[in-house]
DNA sequence: ACATACCTGACTAAAATGGTCAAGTTTAGA
DNA sequence: TCTAAACTTGACCATTTTAGTCAGGTATGT
């Protein structure tokens, strides 16, 4: 399993842009420069982001991103799915038929994995990219 | 964040050896053999498993290890710690006294991760080796 | 004494991570 | 129409982590 920068870098991008893209489009120059994450690697995150359609892109001056859908409609779920961050732990490998490792049966830590699995998803469903708007403007800054 | 198989053979191995240890310590060759690990790997995972209480060790010929407490003292967040498996997610670049990568304030995914690691922790912390030799003696081999 | 089993540390191939670099294409505005 | 801003794409790479292997030990029951 795993859940690294990259997925901590998109949800940092899209609430910068949930907070500036009220008016005009963001450029990810702008995001870099706010957020202190490379412009290249942003450029990468964001191609992902666009496929998954979680953000839209404008080009040209006064180009950028904005978000194709409502800060509560967005789940961090998908935000990580889409940049590949999915929640999976370690498979058994060459899982067959029956088993895995070749044995008959499924291995004792096999549905383990899969409540844990089930556990983080839900956790990442319920939060929303508003909720975390919110945490933040509560902050005084 | 990380959940690899160090983790996942720790828990197995361990399973393994609340099943067969009742009467003569076992070794880890047998482990190996059932459970399809390498020896050289599983004398690393049990060097930090002894080194953190979770098994005591007999040398010698019908050597080998037994758990130092009960399964269901045994809480999988015990295993996981002591093999290196915390669960812990990115941390923001040198967290300075106020903020996150130099900022004056945390960065907006910081209590998130934060949350997240607790759910883990917490969903490691109720499941005992005992709930995993249950749940494993209910299926039939 | 000797085989078994634990113990320790160095080493390594492969994969993942966190980017950089280069070379575009598109479009708004002067 | 020219040009600069901004998106787009893909190759590349250094470092770290992972998942082990290997080579030696040391302790101990029989």
């Amino acid at each position: 399993m795993k859940l690294t920068s990259k997925g901590r870098y998109a949800v940092m991008a899209l609430v910068d842009l949930a907070r500036f893209d009220t008016i005009n489009p963001v450029s990810l120059r702008d995001i870099s420069l706010r957020q202190g994450i490379s412009l290249d690697y942003l450029e990468q995150i964001f191609s992902k982001l666009k496929k998954n359609q979680i953000v839209k892109s404008t080009r040209g001056i006064q180009g950028g991103y904005i978000l194709s859908k409502k800060p509560n409609e967005i789940k961090l779920n998908n935000i990580l799915n889409a940049v590949d961050e999915k929640v999976k732990t370690v498979q058994c490998k060459k899982e067959s038929k029956k088993g895995c490792n070749g044995k008959a049966t499924k291995c004792v830590t096999h549905n383990l994995w899969d409540e844990l699995e089930t556990h983080i998803n839900t956790f990442f469903e319920k939060k929303s990219l508003q909720d975390l708007l919110k945490n933040n403007s509560e902050r005084v800054n």
